[in-house]
DNA sequence: TATTGTTATACTCTATAACTATA
DNA sequence: TATAGTTATAGAGTATAACAATA
């Protein structure tokens, strides 16, 4: 267990990383923005999956999932097959034209952190990998686990849903994303 | 040096602790977005200053910090007295309205990291505050020292700014924010 | 009735560009 | 001419809610 300062200092480099997060973005090749990338670099990894799989990877609600893959399925980077075993679901996988997407994002991506890491050493890097992990993973067990109790010490109304005074629903409370933490296998890579 | 599926993993993880950031911006106090939270956790640490050294310090372009900055100060939150050395600047001080929502803001991070990390470790937390402080400035110093080379590899086409094929003009460049990593001390808190 | 996915709407954060005031 | 800060505008990401189709 740590201490309060040490929190106020995690949550304050939380917020921080985001400018290196955008220096990334900037490096991105033409109309792959970064929630494009983000979908390409998972069905890369983790071959191809349905919507709700991918929306849990993503760590982001479904409705943003569909508008990211409408993004890339209509530049062709990726096709929505039915699925024959569910009606309602549609299967993603990668084009060629994707593929050469993915690989152009991830020289990029690699060129660029190359030159401004090259002073870190392997274990550095693995091991920022597997605390961001860890983090990750006591957050999105916990939001999987828990049912939010933090009711024991409010002051303020918290700022919950944007005017959505009345609380979460049963529907948005299940509809949470709950990441899976892929990440913790390495890089394995399932080739559909 | 590490090596390129490293570089990768560390990408999809930089995009994926967006979600924890989420979690963290969801508990804040009403009418306090992410944004001013950071300005009131900075002058709070900090002390008081100027909008460009805030700006710097949230590593934004100071149009953003602009409008953070002018949200916190029409909720009373902060006041922006003129700079006597420079009629341009303002400087910035919390209000003890301020003092009291940044106590505030304080204990609810506080309150939901100790719960959701309670299994880590004080030296698992400081390991990852240092690295990720350690990523900002590889990224930082190396924006200020060299002037974007990364020209040898280019195949498509970079997405740089919205619209703007022509480049980063010379204003734009010199406005690029470079933060200085104020978190390289341990939270040393200037109090004005 | 519950679940998968889509779409409409709204909110936050960010950057660029144009502008004012001062150095 | 250059710098500090503000404001207008636009783009990207996200969430909630309502909806359609299927289980």
């Amino acid at each position: 267990m740590a201490e309060q300062a040490q929190f106020e200092e995690l949550a304050r480099q939380l917020s921080a990383v985001g400018a290196v997060k955008r220096d990334l973005a900037r490096i991105l090749p033409h109309e792959c923005p970064a929630g494009s990338a983000a979908v390409l670099t998972l069905l890369g990894r983790h071959g191809s999956m349905r919507m709700s799989k991918l929306a849990e990877l993503l760590a982001v609600d479904m409705s943003v999932t569909s508008r990211h893959v409408a993004h890339v399925a209509e530049r062709g980077w990726i096709e929505r097959s039915p699925d024959p075993a569910d009606k309602r679901s549609r299967i993603l996988h990668l084009t060629p034209t994707g593929e050469a997407t993915l690989q152009d994002l991830s020289r990029r991506s690699t060129e660029l952190l190359t030159e401004r890491l090259s002073d870190w050493s392997d274990e550095e890097v693995e091991q920022l990998i597997r605390l961001m992990t860890r983090l990750r993973a006591s957050f999105g067990d916990c939001r999987a686990t828990a049912p939010h109790p933090r009711s024991a010490a409010g002051t303020a109304p918290d700022r919950g849903s944007p005017k959505a005074t009345t609380g979460p629903t049963l529907t948005s409370a299940a509809r949470a994303p709950t990441p899976v933490l892929d990440a913790l296998e390495p890089t394995t890579r399932t080739p559909a």
